[in-house]
DNA sequence: GTCTATAGGCTGATAGAC
DNA sequence: GTCTATCAGCCTATAGAC
């Protein structure tokens, strides 16, 4: 008795396939170019039934929220694997950075649009692509601290949102400000993590390792 | 002969009673809510006259935008006259940080929504609001510069764009993604001062000024 | 200078036929 | 499930009377 099961995997294809085109025309238009009647013509539906398949467009909107951040935290998580700090902490800036230059229409519907989106992504406390995201930060600077190499004095989740708040800064900047001619965003980020890395002298053994 | 000019003050008056009463709106609801039939309605005249003071609605938005870096700058200037360069570092953070989240709407018009509007506030090299500002925050990376008290390989232009970069962060992540709970912007600006100050070993002889 | 009236579009969303 | 048809509203901008 597949039948039900094909239905069901059938809707769930079409609304996948609708998510995507709507992706495409945010990346290239910008969210505020996505209306349901463009979107309908060009998954060839009807209106109407978009609504068959979402709520409203806001709830299109969320799930392109919610995808675009986990594409984001696709491109974190190997930077965070490397194992020096300072290193994964400058890998780390390179992938944010690529991320946010490289897809700036969906950076801004995650980050700068609507502050009614971005809140789902914090919601659950740990599953959620935004704590994850954000501990693979904290992590990097409890590490950091524990081998002497950033202000000591500092708790590394504030440290994490200065150095996030630093990159968010730089490339939305880029997006906006874009009359204001400065450095290339790499070269500031490499600044960005050097005000952040210093060494921090140690009680004289050996650096300890905090877990 | 009085008249024309009597006339063209009103003409001015009512220009900027409009401006006035837009920018009210916009700090009220946002830009996105400031429509031409309403702003009419609010100035109690009709929508066609609007046209004839203002060419069209990104008109009157580049003036805003104007009007709110203007008053951005005012606020900075107190606090760029401080002489000692680390206390008027954090007064700056300070400044920038209590505009921003003081006139979230207004920030976020300026610095947040088209790049186009933005645009403008960079093009005179010298005369601009923009640049102005960009100058007194290079201008106070130099004076640490000189007194050691900030990273010494980097040019003051590139840390003053990090530090812009990060106050913007700040306050941008506070406005979109108020999801993300984390320490305040204060707290975080602090930080932000911290990891750019710091003791440079300098040539023996007291400290220069550069200029 | 200011008005009325309107052109000419766009939008999100829904009722009801098939 | 999908359609057609449409509601009800918004918008910027302008022509032409006064």
């Amino acid at each position: 008795m597949g039948i039900s099961e094909r239905k069901e995997r059938q809707r769930a294809e079409l609304r996948e396939h609708i998510l995507q085109v709507a992706r495409d025309m945010v990346t290239k238009e910008g969210f505020a170019a996505l209306s349901m009647r463009k979107l309908a013509d060009a998954v060839e539906y009807a209106p109407a039934t978009l609504y068959l398949h979402f709520e409203n467009r806001d709830a299109i909107a969320r799930a392109l929220v919610v995808r675009g951040f986990q594409e984001l935290l696709a491109r974190l998580e190997p930077a965070a694997a490397v194992d020096a700090p300072v290193e994964r902490l400058s890998r780390l800036a390179q992938a944010y950075l690529s991320f946010g230059l490289g897809h700036p229409e969906t950076y801004r519907l995650v980050f700068m649009e609507d502050p009614r989106l971005s809140e789902a992504l914090f919601q659950d406390t740990h599953e959620g692509a935004g704590p994850k995201s954000f501990a693979l930060l904290v992590r990097t600077f409890e590490d950091l601290q524990a081998a002497g190499q950033t202000l000591d004095a500092t708790p590394p989740e504030r440290l994490a949102e200065v150095f996030w708040a630093g990159l968010h800064g730089i490339i939305s900047l880029k997006l906006t400000c874009s009359g204001f001619q400065g450095a290339p965003a790499e070269v500031l980020a490499r600044t960005l993590v050097a005000t952040l890395v210093r060494d921090e002298p140690k009680p004289s053994r050996p650096a300890r390792r905090s877990r």
